[in-house]
Order: structure tokens, then sequence, then C-alpha cells
DNA sequence: CGCTGTTGGATACTGCCACTATCCATACTT
DNA sequence: AAGTATGGATAGTGGCAGTATCCAACAGCG
């Protein structure tokens, strides 16, 4: 396959192409006949890896070949491979500035790890921890408390989620297989669980006050969701 | 108070809170005294509003200022200015090429729909299921299937977190609190749920595979996440 | 063999977006 | 009166994901 038949069964342009190739975020060293190159069915395969990072999951280019760096790395036991890729992944920086906001983060976070019976969080510096802590700080300090009581439904529907995702995983059988499967379900996954949640908002609200509860006017003391609302909110 | 103490006391520049205005994500009625002008708590709290939904909520300025606008709009009653602002809030394109990507997208999200029971989701064109439909066709574009049992563990999940995120909009006694947080839950929450599931993630694997299996080198047939795969995974 | 058209590679450019910097005349403060 | 802050306007910055253009070296064809 030459590159014009990559880009088309890709739907991605050559020039993109060319530009992913230079960063790294494909693999460069297709044969070359002095100097022409083919790709394989491979080449399709991580491009549209990608493509579901970047364009899907919005990751920036650099995180993209820093997870694939890492998922390609032979000096790595498959194992290693899965983890490191999957660690390269998006996340805020650490909460770095020990600020009031920080802090106040942390201890939440800690009681809500104490409450959903979480144990080995603290036992190293977790980044994956310490992103969510940074996204807490940043909402404490633009003056939305989110304290554990708030958390708390979260981690419960967090638990749930990892659940329910790491069977996919499981059921790939190639070793390459796997690391996709863990990549794609960190990343690409994501929109989709968020673009459910507010259809799910509109029905729970259904749910709630039913679908020909009467309006009422002026500031609504019971349901906050009135069937206009609903209708306005959710099309 | 004048324009350096809101700077002062929001941690937001001058300058930018100038751009704000001049965008018209803060109301530019503030009381002017000839040339100079007074801000109140409220340009505080609409500021942090603003600045939730773009820094953490990484909402484009644009679509910002429709929901704040909308949530301002006085010829609106207090339920219409809830359901606009909520759903002037970001989402993907319409799916309106109509490939084949699309379609087999729309009817595995039709499918879950219905096996999860909810339904009046069909009456009208939904703006909030358009998006659901644009993420999953992305990744079928791409070549990941996702059909509706892939989906439905995320459907059961989204009807969890819309049970336990209606209750703190309820909560809020005043109108524009309850608008406020409508905002707040819809979009500047999202990473912390999504800061969640890598912990998540960690914590389902230790479940699963304990914490002192031994590690197997090679592709593994059992459990995908050893300890030092964790280790590495989630730090 | 020579011709046409494509290839990979390098370099520079574009467009978008969220700010940011600079100026300025005015008006408030002391 | 002197010094400073203000709002308004305009233009510039920096980062990032691509895109456009050129080029010499081929490959396939007659």
């Amino acid at each position: 396959m030459r590159l014009a038949e990559l880009s088309e069964r890709s739907g991605v342009s050559t020039a993109t192409i060319k530009y992913y190739l230079r960063e790294g975020l494909l693999q460069p060293d297709h044969r070359v006949t002095a100097t022409q190159a083919e790709y394989g069915e491979e080449h399709l395969r991580r491009l549209r890896l990608v493509r579901a990072l970047i364009r899907i999951g919005k990751v920036p280019v650099a995180v993209a070949r820093e997870a694939i760096a890492a998922a390609d790395d032979p000096s790595l036991s498959h194992h290693l491979r899965l983890g490191a890729a999957t660690r390269a992944l998006p996340r805020e920086p650490e909460p770095a500035e020990d600020d009031a906001a920080t802090r106040a983060a942390r201890g939440s976070v800690d009681a809500l790890m104490e409450q959903l019976g979480w144990h080995g969080m603290h036992d190293e510096p977790s980044p994956a921890l310490g992103t969510h802590v940074t996204s807490v700080a940043a909402l404490v300090r633009l003056g939305y408390p989110c304290d554990t009581a708030h958390l708390l439904p979260y981690g419960r529907i967090a638990a749930d989620l990892a659940v329910a995702e790491l069977d996919p995983m499981e059921e790939q059988s190639t070793a390459a297989g796997q690391v996709e499967a863990a990549v794609v379900l960190t990343v690409p996954y994501e929109p989709v669980l968020l673009s459910l949640r507010r259809p799910a908002h509109l029905q729970e609200s259904a749910r709630r006050f039913g679908i020909h509860r009467p309006l009422s006017d002026g500031v609504p003391s019971g349901p906050v969701l009135s069937v206009m609302a609903r209708a306005r909110l959710y099309g």
C-alpha cells in the first residue's frame, strides 16, 4: 500500500499522514524501496488509533506520541508496554502549588478513598489521583466546594465503570490488541460516556417529575426541570 | 469593587476581564459613573462561572457566551433559562452526513434507548442524543465497533450518574443558583468524573487479579494488568 | 530509452483561538 | 495640580494542528 492508498483508506490527507510520520506517531520504518515506501495493514491500524486519540480524545499530538512510543517500545514486556502507554495518556499537571484549594481538595479526595475503600493509592505519588486532585482543586478555587459527600457518588460510579470496562480489554487475544484496547478505552471512549450523560439527565428528570406535570412560573420550590425546560434543555 | 479588585479577588488578569467584557461573557451593564465602572458580587460569581466553563470545562468562548446569554435572558422564565443555558453547552456537531458509520451508530443508539427503556428520545431531533450518535459514529468510522452491547453498560452508568446529579441541582434555593448549578454540573464536573475513572481502573484491576499475583512474561492469557503494569499504569 | 506522474522529504506557511500588550483621553483621588 | 486608575480600541502573541509548496528521485509505461 502506498501513501495515496493509505490516505484514501483512512480518510486522512497525505499531508497529515506525512505530518504524523514527522512527529513520530506512525512507524517510520516503512520498508523503503530506494525512495519509495510501502505501508501495511498495521500502519492503517496505527493511523486509526492516532486519529481516535487526537480527534475523538482531543489528545495533544505530543502526548499521543508518548503513548504510542510506549506501546511500541520493544524493550518493555507486554505488561509494561500496556501500563506505560496508558500512563502517558492525558492528565492535568500534578497539583504542584500547595495552596489552600489544593490542600482542601487533597483532604476531600483522601477521605473519599477511605470511604470507597480504595487502598494502596497513597503508596507512591499517583499521577492518576493527582489529576483528580487538580480537577477538584480547580473547582474549589473557583468557589464550588467539592467535599467528600459530593465526590462519593462519582467514586461509586467510577467503580462501576471500571468493572464494565475491564472486560473488553481482557477479551482481546493478542498483545497488540490489548494495548490498543487499553488506550482506546482510556481516552476515545470518554465522549461516549459524557454524551450519554445529558440524555440520562433528561430521562431522570422525566422519571422524577413526570412528563405531564404542569408548568409553574416563578422560582420553583420543587422540580427543577419542567416539561418545557426539559424540552429546551435536551431538544 | 473596581476592575483591579475584581481581578485580584478572582485571580483573572484585568486584560482578560476586559476581554470577557468585550466578548459579552460578563454583564457590561456595570453601573457606569461617568467613565468609571463599579462591579458587584454578582460579577465575581459570573466571572467564576465563566472561568469554570472555559478553563475547567474547556468550553469555547463563543459557546460559553451563548450559555451565559440564555441564563441571563430576562424574557425567559426561570425554567426556560435553565433549559436554554444547558442546551447551549458544548456538543459535537449534529451527525449531518448520512454515511454508513452514522447509520450504524444511529441503529446502535436506537437499540440502546430501547434496551434502557428511555422513551421520548425520538419525539424530536435531540441535540443531546445527536451528540452521542456523532461520538459513536466517529469510533465506528475508525474501526472500533460500538454496538449496543458495548454501549449498554455506559447507558446504565449514565442513568446512575443522573440520579446522583439531579439532587444537588434541586437543593439550590435561588433561581440563579439553580441555573448556575445546572451549568456547573453539566460541564465543569466532567473532569471530576473522568479523573476518577483511572484510579477506579487500577482499583478494579487490583480487586480482580490481586496485588500479589506474580508477573508472567509474554502474552498474558489471563489478567491484563499485572502488579508492575498497574504500578506503571497509574503510578 | 525517455516521458509522465507520483513519492518521500524538507521547509515554510495558514488559521484558529484565548489571551495579552499598548495607547489614549478621561476622570477619580489626594 | 499631580499622579494614578479606568474603559475602550486596536493590534500583537504564542501555541498547535494541520496544509501548501518545492524538489530530486524514482516507477511504470510505451
